[in-house]
DNA sequence: CGGGGCGGAGAAACCGTTTTCTCATACCAC
DNA sequence: GTGGTATGAGAAAACGGTTTCTCCGCCCCG
């Protein structure tokens, strides 16, 4: 069916491993003719090399798989789909496989270890519990596959097999809330969980402000809009003092202000709500929302130059580099600021 | 590094050949002792058979790949997630290329043919000029590829050697322009593009409500809700008669919205809307939007079951097979039904 | 008692590469 | 003329499986 090195050779007239060293540059003592005809008939039969043998050859295969977490939000659906975009450049065969969904942890590394890929970059790699991805990592290193964990939450101990690039979502939340304070006093909560690190940022910002009383309304992140509305219901008949909401997320923010409005309160005039994502409708919201915006080009190309560098051979330290998000005003906080 | 075939059969007493037929159920005569022997010993060193080796040889791979477009729409991330959910089913690997990230088609392919999958699912594979699908459906299955289209949108010609699934847009958007003429008159508008068979669906709606003045807003598709909202104010000035707009998608709807409340009109009084995907949050917006819905359900459901029959060697024809969408109301267009 | 059939298993080819090792010729210096 | 070394290229092993073919011994039947 396809073309074999074997066909190109022998249309040549010379031997497969004259060929193969040829065509993959290889230090080869061959005459310039010959060269030159072998790369021309190797085009001219469109000749591709065939991934299996060659991996089972070498052992090393050229793939790069992207794990990347298929979510409510579309803030992942981007950054997933930047990420993809950029990390082709490496010119590495580029897979993307989503683990969460996988039932059993093992079946996913399985499937991981399957491919044998020069390297996985794990794209938000909260799941299982918290030694789990430290664990693959080391599987993985063990076969000599690189890690790179974009956006992991959780503290990586230093001596992690993996390459690290954060963002830190706990200074998100924190600049959002502080900003919320500063709006609308010190009747400030939140709806959402604990993930993520939103709450231990909303609590920076309560203590530095010397508010001692939080205020939550937990979500457990099943059905995005739907269960923020609910909660926030219940949050503002318990807590009617409340006069600004940090949202877990732009899309629960949804629900969040469908609850204040049916309870007769107006943005930001009796309630100042504030998101996290900048999804692309933030800004055509009504009102616009307040929002938490990552800085995704940075996330790209940062991970594309650390995986260059490891499929490179480059062989340094383990790197953990953190970034920092920004605070987007909007109406829905604006004009109230003391 | 790993265990091999090779290492099972020298712990067991016997040669690589019979291992292979016993872990692989193929006939073979074996006293049920060495059988069970073989059986345990792979489990204890456990033994994963080498994908590379395997295909080389056999010839063909077990993966089957997911095509899938990442967009600005929540939608397509949603239905990419619950059909590898789905497909997972199969049991075999599965991992998920987006293909409209390369610059060069031919890449592309190569990509995919690399791989030598059992099968590729193709999720809305609008791409590149028409009849680059059906080449690519053709080189595929050439070599023994089993190509299934969900939601591709063109004709296609029943010896295109793939199966289809596909949702009818033009009959999404045709419920959606009828009901928006019902509630708000002749006055009906569209914002958004001709692809997807959009336009095709608000024409017939038009033509069957014995209208013959279209008034569209053209949208190039770039960033979703501000070309829509820019295009949305252009049109209400050119056109002030309008009375009700169709959007080509939710997330343009809030570009359209948001304009549409600028000019000091109200929603749904003097303008009714209409979106379409049925993205989580239209239940939740304000006001909440009228808006259609895909039976993704179904949709992963047939797909799972044709890729099933094509694993498992079913030889039948090209299936064809057509979905309706439903039209969610609510109360962007509701209460002025005639 | 001889031949056919079957149960149990081994030997070896093969898939398409990569890689190491060997080999022949030619050229140069001595 | 001989030894050494470039130069150009071939032969063959290896990667880890799958698959086909062969082989031996035993039982059963005629």
């Amino acid at each position: 069916m396809s073309v074999t090195l074997r066909e190109v050779a022998e249309k040549v007239g010379v031997t497969p491993s004259i060929v193969s060293r040829v065509l993959n540059d290889k230090p080869v003592r061959v005459s310039d003719d010959t060269r030159q005809r072998i790369i021309e008939v190797a085009d001219e039969l469109n000749y591709r090399p065939d991934l299996y043998a060659r991996v089972l050859q070498s052992g090393k295969s050229p793939m790069v798989i992207l794990v990347a977490p298929r979510s409510f939000y579309l803030m992942n659906a981007r950054k997933t789909a930047r990420l993809q975009q950029t990390l082709r450049r490496t010119g590495h065969p580029l897979l993307t496989a989503d683990i969460r969904l996988f039932d059993d942890p093992r079946a996913a590394i399985d499937l991981l270890l399957l491919t044998k890929p020069r390297a996985i970059v794990w794209l938000s790699p909260e799941w299982g519990d918290d030694s789990e991805f430290e664990e693959i990592c080391s599987e993985l290193h063990e076969r000599e596959t690189h890690v790179i964990a974009v956006d992991y939450q959780k503290q990586l101990p230093p001596d992690v097999p993996c390459d690290a690039i954060t963002v830190d979502r706990a200074y998100g939340s924190y600049l959002a809330c502080r900003h919320l304070i500063d709006c609308a006093g010190e009747n400030v909560a939140m709806v959402g969980g604990s993930s993520g690190g939103r709450l231990q940022g909303y609590r920076r910002a309560l203590s530095e402000r010397g508010i001692d009383r939080e205020i939550i309304g937990w979500l457990s992140t099943a059905e995005p809009p739907r269960e923020a509305y609910q909660v926030t219901l219940g949050l503002l008949d318990d807590h009617p003092e409340i006069e600004g909401i940090f949202c877990y997320s732009d899309l629960n923010a949804m629900g969040v202000i469908k609850a204040i409005r049916e309870t007769g309160r107006t943005i930001p005039d009796d309630i100042c709500i504030a998101g996290y994502d900048d999804e692309p409708w933030t800004e055509f919201h009504d009102p616009p929302l307040t929002t938490v915006t990552h800085p995704i080009e940075q996330l790209c190309s940062l991970s594309l130059s650390v995986l260059q560098d490891r499929l490179d051979g480059n062989d340094e330290p383990w790197c953990r580099i953190g970034l920092h998000p920004a605070l987007k005003i909007r109406a829905s906080t604006a004009g109230r600021e003391k």
